[in-house]
DNA sequence: GCTGAAAGCCCAAGGTT
DNA sequence: AACCTTGGGCTTTCAGC
């Protein structure tokens, strides 16, 4: 097993449960110590694999009951400064840049009432993105990519205490 | 100070950096125990507002060069039962059901070549999905909500010691 | 990769509104 | 009755070697 497997078997092992999972629990799961571990982790957090650890959030429980997609157009030019920007508006929850076609630029955002929803609309076209359509999300979730190291950490499991 | 905005601030809190943030120092910043921060963070993933803790991963670099947007229609009835279907499927990362509108499932996926492409979208039709469309996204963040309790930890902080 | 000091977590009992 | 705090025992982390 290479350094390459170990850091898949990591972030697989993260995914589960990045808040409570400790670097013993994952060092004995994938084979190698807990320092080693803890390095690794820092390793991908310094070279940008990892950018943070989010709790995920159901909205609509938490109180926010407004989930929405902004399907915008932005410049080619300076779309991803506007991207950047656009973070700062009270609401967002998550942008992504499009390749293709002439709405390049998705904006989901969260709000409690109407209000927020068109001060979010003013926001970003005063950003300079033309909202071409919004609409309602009726659920969203974020799904962990398990399957990075799935089968690494499963072998290992296998295998007899020796 | 009431108990909502407590959780409102852990939340914020949470935000920030969910693996490292501690219950202790969240419980200085807010102004309650420790104790206090813990019962309510249990509360509140049985409520079902928090789901879960995950680490927020650059795809690209941590060698998933292809990050797609899969627009899809699915039947009325039964959609939700395809959405849940579609977390299985290998390589996607993310699903929104949106309300109105004939594409009315939006599925992202990630993977390294084009053969992973051509078997996500093979799986989804096999689910019974419609792929009406497919685009590369370019960069995609998630943006934790951090107004939940920005102004209720600030003024905490704001406040000099007793 | 290991070890000791420091810090955090959990639990149970007790206090306050 | 619900909520919070305190204190003790145990576990985890971190920094230097």
């Amino acid at each position: 097993m290479n350094g390459n497997d170990v850091n898949k078997a990591i972030l697989y092992l993260l995914q589960q449960d990045s808040r409570r999972t400790t670097t013993q629990e994952m060092a004995e799961r994938i084979g190698v110590s807990a320092s080693a571990i803890r390095t690794r982790i820092e390793q991908m957090e310094d070279e940008g694999i990892i950018r943070g650890y989010y709790p995920s959030i159901d909205y609509d429980k938490a109180g926010l009951q407004l989930h929405l997609l902004f399907i915008c157009r932005a410049p080619e030019l300076g779309r991803e400064a506007l991207a950047t920007e656009a973070r700062t508006v009270r609401g967002v929850v998550g942008i992504r840049e499009v390749l293709n076609g002439s709405a390049n630029v998705q904006i989901e955002a969260v709000g409690t009432n109407t209000d927020d929803v068109a001060r979010i609309t003013d926001e970003l076209s005063d950003l300079g993105l033309t909202v071409v359509n919004s609409k309602l999300i009726k659920s969203a979730s974020v799904q962990p990519f398990d399957h990075f190291g799935e089968q690494i950490v499963g072998e290992l499991d296998d295998q007899p205490v020796p």
